[in-house]
RNA sequence: UCCGGCGUAGCUCAGUGGUAGAGCGGGUGACUGUUAAUCACUUGGUCGUAGGUUCGAAUCCUACCGCCGGAGCCA
């Protein structure tokens, strides 16, 4: 929209073998997702579990039953279907102990594919590893797992161990495959870094270190192989986080991306719970707007006009009457002024959804498309939003240190040290609190040559920000009644005259992960602010009516999901922590 | 957008004017209840692209493309 236009080529750099994956790989990869969450509702109903809407992970859910093949219409129907079994067919016409041909023969295939799974026969569903590594499988009984291989190691001793991942915990389990395997030789020995395999066997004690329980195969059935392990993205070894963004379809598979995945869910889970045990409601404001000056950033533009023949305006400027929606229209940089609305009827709400911002910001700490939760209480002033969001903040990240410790762990080691001791610290003490004018002094007093000027009436700068929480507090800091000059319209003017109730929340590490205010809730104020700053009122004047009918004390404010989950795990930059991250000048996958 | 840095094998990087290298990965073999196993051999590059300087350019110059870091904007 208003970025810049896109490259069409192929980016230098890249070679046209890589960059011609993705269109390689589409049909294969839609059709694995055809055959996972849109399996037969029996399944789903039975599997209380499967909440994942990912082809990917659903794969690795504990339900064979809903991603089998089952019925001739669903399986065999369709000119991609029969093509991919010809080429399958004519790979592995003629089996070579190794180089690119590694698809099965095609008997096998065709089971995979047509007839009943083996760990149908013998097992009702997988577990998840996840329950198998907890111990919730009894001692000794049968097991079947289904994965990822991440690495595979073989021993004379006739026998070869796989580490498999199913994405469900950050552990592997290991699975000890026997050269009594049937296709031990064939098949076992051929498995290579992301190889996805059925496993079933027994649990047992580990024999060796590293692992307390094991899984002895008698059945390692391979569901996918990798067409060429030396070129296949994720080797079992470090890799950049930059190079990693260059496979976003694969990194999730990788240590790292996987527990972001992991913990980013379960920061989502506890922020939902936190608002619904406190009778909260999600409001779900809309991603489309007409609200161009919300003033929280640059929009981007949604229109249906072609943009090679614009209509025109008597005058001469477009016609957004032609328009889809008869009208300039945006993606939303804010569900505030909506949520606000619901918040004066519903009392206690918040939205959680997608936000977007056209700004060309190219930092670690910047989206263009990002995850922001913002409640809004009516009844409440500006401590009441302090409060909720520390509350907030202490119970979110309190939730992912008791049920992510595996990933965290992960973390701490690899990633941020500081990564648990941070969170542990965060969820034990408060936060300190500061008005803007007392900031302003404690900087003038810190005796810091800062790069950026600091007198109350300016904003405050990064490095301004970081000194507060990070060596003067030590902790997150919040900082209220801002100088009216700097924050936006709809805030409250405190009985000063010059101040407005605003909020932000620095967070050490990260900056700014909230900001808020108490809303102005008196419409002659309002209206006084907005011929300020030169709004035209008649354009909010379903806002404004929330201010003539029934108007109360409100507040509320936004947290950068995104940035709460890059606190929470030390990842360094915000492209890491969202699944497919979108930034000036780049939308893949 | 501004400032700075980078672009060499599938990946991580070394190579600062004179025969393109290492580790990892892949392959082969040895060895082993292994733990990103170990050891040996082997495979693998149009040095981002296009110009220019030079007897000679991965290396120096220019432009462009891409990526990264910092800043601004903000969450």
């Amino acid at each position: 929209m208003s970025s810049s236009p896109r490259r069409t080529p192929t980016p230098p750099g890249r070679s046209s073998g890589r960059a011609a994956i993705p269109s390689s790989r589409g049909p294969r990869s839609s059709s694995r997702s055809r055959a996972g969450p849109a399996g037969s509702p029996r399944s789903r109903r039975s599997s209380p579990r499967r909440a994942s809407t990912s082809g990917a992970s659903s794969s690795s859910a504990p339900q064979p039953a809903s991603w089998r093949p089952r019925s001739p219409s669903t399986t065999s129907s369709g000119p991609a279907r029969s093509s991919g079994s010809t080429e399958r067919q004519r790979r592995s016409g003629t089996p070579r102990p190794h180089g690119l041909c590694r698809a099965p023969a095609l008997p096998r295939a065709d089971r995979s594919r047509y007839a009943p799974r083996h760990s149908e026969v013998l097992m009702p569903k997988a577990e998840r590893i996840a329950d198998v590594l907890a111990g919730r499988t009894p001692p000794g009984a049968p097991v079947t797992v289904q994965g990822w291989i991440r690495t595979r190691r073989d021993s004379k001793a006739g026998l070869s161990f796989l580490h498999l991942h199913d994405g469900s915990c950050f552990a592997a389990l290991q699975v000890v495959a026997p050269a009594t395997l049937d296709n031990y030789a064939d098949e076992v020995l051929r498995l290579t870094a992301g190889c996805a395999v059925t496993a079933s066997g027994t649990l047992v004690p580990s024999q060796g270190q590293g692992q307390a329980l094991e899984l002895v195969a008698d059945s390692v059935e391979v569901v996918g192989w990798v067409d060429d392990p030396e070129t296949y993205p994720i080797q079992p070894k470090r890799h950049t986080f930059e190079y990693l963004r260059e496979v976003g379809h694969l990194r999730v598979r990788t240590n790292t991306i996987g527990a972001v995945a992991r913990v980013r869910h379960s920061l989502a889970m506890a922020i939902h719970r936190f608002f619904d045990e406190r009778g909260f409601y999600w409001v779900h404001t809309p991603i489309v707007t007409a609200s161009d000056a919300e003033g929280a950033g640059e929009m981007f533009r949604v229109s249906t006009l072609d943009l090679g023949n614009l209509p025109r305006t008597p005058d001469g400027a477009i016609d957004f009457a032609e328009d889809f929606f008869g009208r300039p229209t945006y993606l939303t940089v804010s569900g505030q002024l909506n949520i606000e609305s619901y918040c004066l009827a519903l009392t206690r709400v918040y939205t959680f959804g997608p936000t977007f911002r056209a700004e060309n910001s190219n930092t670690s700490r910047h989206l263009s498309e990002f995850w922001m939760v913002e409640p809004e209480i009516a009844f409440a002033d500006l401590g009441d939003n302090a409060d909720l969001a520390e509350d907030l903040l202490r119970s979110a990240f309190r939730a992912i240190l008791d049920e992510r410790a595996d990933d965290l762990a992960f973390f701490a080691e690899r990633i941020d040290r500081e990564a648990i001791t941070r969170l542990e610290a965060l969820v034990a003490s408060s936060f300190a609190r500061m008005e803007y004018t007392e900031a302003v002094e404690v900087l003038q007093r810190s005796g810091r040559a800062f790069e950026f000027p600091v007198a109350w009436g300016l904003a405050l700068q990064a490095e301004h920000e970081r000194y507060l929480c990070e060596e003067y507090a030590k902790r997150p800091v919040v900082v209220v009644n801002y100088p009216k000059e700097i924050k936006a319209f709809y805030m409250r003017l405190n009985d000063d005259g010059r101040t407005v109730a605003a909020m932000d929340v620095l967070a050490p590490g990260i900056g700014e992960i909230v900001g808020g205010s108490q809303r102005e809730e008196r419409l002659d104020v309002l209206d006084a602010r907005m011929r300020e700053l030169h709004f035209d009122p008649a354009a909010y004047w379903w806002y404004r009516d929330l201010r003539r009918y029934g108007t109360v004390p409100h507040a509320g404010f936004g947290l950068g999901f995104d940035r709460a989950v890059a606190y929470a795990t030390g990842m360094a930059n915000i492209r890491d922590v969202i699944p497919f991250p979108r930034t000036p000048g780049s939308a893949d996958f």
